[in-house]
Formats: structure tokens, sequence, C-alpha cells
DNA sequence: CTATAATGGATAGCGATACTATCTAAGTCA
DNA sequence: TGACTTAGATAGTATCGCTATCCATTATAG
């Protein structure tokens, strides 16, 4: 398969199939000669996890992080989620105050060194961005954000596929992000629905 | 209060500011003459919300479109949440084929009517990308998905505060959006927890 | 076996986004 | 009076995700 035939086929334009190649994100395809090369199926499955996670917002780096998890991941199963998180994760911030992250965390079922300081930023983060707002979730809220987020994470976690490596490399990194747009899609519709049952419309 | 002391105490620099009166994210002043205005509390706590949506990956445009709201909100409760929800959601898209996220969203308590197509085509899109990639969600983890969210939806509804039109109206704009990135980043949190427990880590 | 077309590789440009810098005329304040 | 600030307008910047154009090389159709 040449690349006219991979940008048809996938309806991604060569001269960004190029791009992608250019930044990392697609392995070059076999050389037949020094200006050819031929791409097979394993370049047009890449090529849809590329677009689907740009298409969920995922940066260009963030992407190259991601497939370079994909291609090479840690030994480790317990090590997997780490290195998929931290792709898409920014770095550490020094500065910011972890107590608060913690003791959400806690919440979960987390201590120290069960999971990375990048994710407890993630939530010192978002406390942070609430509270810079002047929201605040309600005392009564926040209990059933840890137990439903830690039910989620229990059932995902449970059906991480066991038959291959590659299936649950597969499942573990893409699920940890391609999930997010469809979770968040899914709440939406429940609280329009939570809100019909509550504030029943009186219509007209 | 001068702009000068608004952008000292927001720490938003003050060229900033006066873009975000350009773009109509921030209302202007109260003149006190042809080149003067004075700024208050409310464009102090407008700021900081400006700047709490945009951190949190919202455009300028959608921004707007929240802040629209926050001013100027349905008069009945149960619009409230679909003009919050229409701020920062993509317009409907006719060609998306929403009979999957209709199967999906009536595992929610979704009846047609409930919640507006601009919601349910969010599933759609988010089905989509996860097909695209050739990701799918195993069936046991999908009942938990629509569970624990309409558990979080029904908390976080069953939350808006009745005290005043206010309160409620900021509650549920920025509730809306707001919660997102601390939702994903508990999700993050539990799964390393989760997956550190199932796959006990041996360790070196 | 030439003429046409496509390829890989490199470089440069584009359009959108979120600012940021500069300028001017008008106004404040010591 | 005179240094400083302001609103408003315009233009410039940095980043991102492509997209367009070039070139020498190489497949391929007539």
């Amino acid at each position: 398969m040449k690349i006219s035939e991979l940008a048809k086929q996938s309806s991604v334009p060569a001269p960004t199939i190029k791009y992608y190649i250019r930044e990392g994100l697609l392995p070059e395809g076999t050389r037949t000669a020094p200006t050819q090369a031929e791409y097979d199926e394993s370049h047009m499955r890449r090529l849809r996890v590329i677009r689907a996670l740009i298409e969920s917002g995922v940066s260009i780096a963030e992407t190259r992080r991601m497939v370079e998890t994909l291609d090479d991941p840690p030994a480790q199963p317990h090590l997997l989620l780490g290195a998929a998180h931290a792709a898409v994760t920014p770095p550490v911030d020094e500065t910011l105050d972890l107590t608060a992250a913690a003791r959400l965390a806690a919440g979960l079922g987390w201590e120290p060194e069960k999971c990375d300081d990048a994710v407890l930023c993630g939530v010192a983060r978002a406390l942070q961005g609430l509270e810079k707002a002047g929201f605040s979730v309600p005392d009564e809220v926040m209990p059933v954000y840890l137990e439903s987020i830690r039910r989620i994470a229990d059932a995902e976690i449970a059906g991480v596929p066991t038959d291959s490596v590659e299936s649950a490399v597969s499942y573990v990194v893409l699920g940890s992000v391609l999930a997010e747009p469809l979770l968040l899609a899914l709440r939406r519709v429940a609280q329009q629905v939570s809100s019909a049952e509550r504030f029943s419309g009186p219509a007209s």
C-alpha cells in the first residue's frame, strides 16, 4: 500500500500523514527504494488511533507519548497505567499544595506510593480551578463522586483483557484517555434527565 | 477600582482584561469620563470565573456563551442545564447516527424530549471516536458507567442550592463544566489505586 | 523507453486561537 | 504644570495542527 492509498482509505490527506511521520506519531513505511516506501495494515490501525486521540483533544506531543507507550510498554502491569497517564498529564508542579488532593484521594483508597504525584497534581489543579471560580462541590456530592468514580475505575481495571499482552496494553492506554469524552457526554445526558425529573417541566 | 488595580489583584495583565472586555466576556466598567472607567467586586468575581473556565480548556467563544447564560439565565429551571450545556457543546450534527447513543442513554433513564439532541450528539461522537480507534468498552463495564454516572448526576442535581436563584444558576452553569477536570482527575487516581490493588506490584 | 505521474523529504506558509505590545487622545493627580 | 494612567484601536506574537510547494528520484503507462 502506497501513501496515496493509505490516505484514501483513511480519509486523512497524504500531507498530513507525512506530517505525522515527521512528528514521530506514525512509523515510516518499509522502504523499497531510496524514495519509495510501502505501508500496511498496522499503519492503517495506528493512523486511526492517532486520529481518535487528536479528535479527543489530545495534542500532537501527548499523542506521540501515547503511541510510544503503546509500542514500548513497561514490562510490569502495575506500571502501565502510570505510563499512559504520564503521556497526557503535565509534569508535576512542585508549587502545588497537595494536601486537599491527598485528603480527597484517600477517599478513593489512595495511599502514598499507590499512585504517582503527577496524577495527584491533576486533582490539586482541578480543585484550584474550582476554588478560583468561587465554586465548591457540596458536602453531600463529593462522597458520591468518590464512590462512583471508584466503582467506575474498579470495573475498568477488572475489565482489562487477559488474553494477550497487546490487547491489555491497548485497552489500558487507549481506554484511560478515549473513554473520557464518553463519560463526560454521558454525564451531561444524565444531568439533563435528572434535572428533568426533579424540575418536571411545566412546559409551554 | 481602576483597571490597573483589578489587574494586580487578579494577577491577570491589564491588556488581557481589555481583551476580555472587547470579546464580551467581561462587562465594561462604569464610565466616569470619556476615557476612564471604574471596576468593582463583580468584575473581580467574573474575572476569576473567566480564568477558571479558560484554564479548564474552555475557549473564548464558549466562555462568552457561559457568562451570557450566567447573566441572562432561562426563567424555568428545567431549561437552565440545557442552556449551560449548549454553551460548551458543538451544534447538532445531522449526519450523526444517534441510535447507539440513544440506546445507551436509555440506560440513564433517557426518553426523547428529556434531553436535547446536542448532548446526545456528544455521546454519539464519543462512541464514534472509540470505534474509530478500534476500542470498545467491555460489556461488563458499560452498565457500571451508566449506573455510576447516573448516581453522580443525581447527587449533583439534588445538590442544587435553593436559597437563591443566583446561587442555583451559578452552581448549575459552572458545575456542569468546572467539575469535569475534577472527575477526570479523580478517575485517574482511582484507576491507579485499583490497578495497584489488582496487580499488586512485586516491585524490584 | 520515453513521458507522465507519484513518492519521500525538506521547507515554508496558513488559519485559528489567545493573548501582548504599541500608539493616541483624553483624563488624573501631586 | 507635568509625569502618569486610561480607554480604545490596531497590529504584532507564539503556538498548534495542518497544508502547499518544492525537489530529485522512481514507478509506470503508452
